[in-house]
DNA sequence: CGATAAATTTAGTATAATCTAAAATAGATT
DNA sequence: AATCTATTTTAGATTATACTAAATTTATCG
């Protein structure tokens, strides 16, 4: 009786996911802001999610979530999922960039592992998707990341953009707008360091970032 | 706040749609089998949706339920996300035709209408699903059956298979390995009135059905 | 026609995930 | 250290869907 975990399982695990990648516990209110869930109902859930067995996160009162191997293994196979479809999507249904997020943010719960291979056959096996997001691979590790925030670079730098992280539909629509997506080439012209800002040409266009989001584009092997 | 029908709901709907076709009224416990839930648990569902508002089902005490006008809708909804789905995955994932059901029997219920609509262009609007099951409009009207059980045919007679209805997987891959499927020319060689079974022989090969299952087969224009 | 079987409904209970309101705790500020 | 504030937890209620067991209605058949 495999009893596999429902949709509202695997939402907070992903979440949690995304919110430890930086070492750091989740904490109950971050959770809930991410979830759309009252901060109670995080506890509640956050609980279960430690007592059952085998615990899928480690929890101490007040002091956050992380996760254990076996909810790190759960996170990621929704995360492989997700990523998967966004690519897929974007290649066999030309859905955009800026588009795709919310449909596969349903379909990620609900897909075989049968599909989810043959989604990851059909491509090639791809390593990223169409936001530069690493894919997980086929035995749930995380590749490591190679790329570098574009706020590390500096006035004449060359590099090439990699991905672009957390960002929501308007911004990703915004960015593709400007030409500053996933494998444009792109040089930095001018730096602010008060709002660590920069100003970037992005293939022939030249443009200005005048919102804080140098933290959110990845980008390759900075020149 | 467009509060959208559960995956529960969306079900009941489906299955009503299907077992109301022959005009006759659903049972509760027909209805109890097809969702694998407890008739009591039936009585309960079917009682909300007739009086939710506007009632989705018609419904008295005894006497089984039809689907009302918004009822059928969104039960073609569903029914038109399922067939599109099948057709897709089959064509663009190489999935077979008799695997392709119980995935899409997960994903009909969480795709969006423009995914609805991008399947439904890209691959030019079909008629029918790789069962050769008529699939409902973009607008929600089921287009009318013009096949005949194969049944009905008498020895000699020729005719083309267009659809299997309601098969399970397992009779689907039996039927697939006799070439029985979609789009074959075949030829009645032998008939017993006695359990209504024919003899036929399906394109090149000789396929002999022992099953009851004539009523299932669906043949373009009889001879 | 009335007995019995089958189908259906009622009534009460269970479970999962959420909510609100109130209580408790931790961290920051004097 | 005392207090204030923001975060987190507890407790109890709510919603949706299912379940079991018992009661009831309908159908069947001798």
């Amino acid at each position: 009786m495999e009893s596999s975990l429902t949709i509202s399982i695997q939402d907070y695990l992903k979440h949690i996911y995304e919110l430890t990648e930086d070492g750091k516990n989740a904490s109950t209110n971050a959770l809930s802001e991410r979830l759309n869930v009252k901060p109670a109902s995080v506890t509640n859930m956050v609980q279960k999610l430690a007592s059952v067995k085998p615990a899928l996160v480690e929890y101490q009162k007040h002091q956050g979530v992380t996760l254990t191997k076996e909810g790190r293994k759960a996170a990621l196979e929704v995360i492989r999922h997700h990523r998967l479809l966004e690519a897929w999507l974007v290649q066999t249904l030309g859905y955009s960039w800026a588009e795709v997020h919310e449909e596969a943010e349903r379909l990620e719960h609900v897909i075989s592992e049968d599909f989810e291979r043959r989604m990851a056959a059909a491509m090639g096996h791809p390593l990223r998707d169409p936001h530069g997001e690493l894919i997980p691979t086929a035995d749930l590790v995380m590749p490591l990341e190679d790329s570098t925030p574009l706020s590390a670079l500096r006035p004449k730098q060359k590099a090439k953009v990699q991905s672009v992280k957390n960002a929501d539909a308007e911004l990703l629509r915004y960015l593709e707008n400007l030409g500053l997506l996933p494998g444009v080439q792109i040089t930095v012209l001018d730096y602010s360091s008060f709002d660590h800002n920069l100003t970037v040409k992005a293939g022939a266009k030249v443009s200005v970032l005048g919102l804080n989001i140098t933290s959110k584009i990845f980008v390759e092997h900075p020149g």
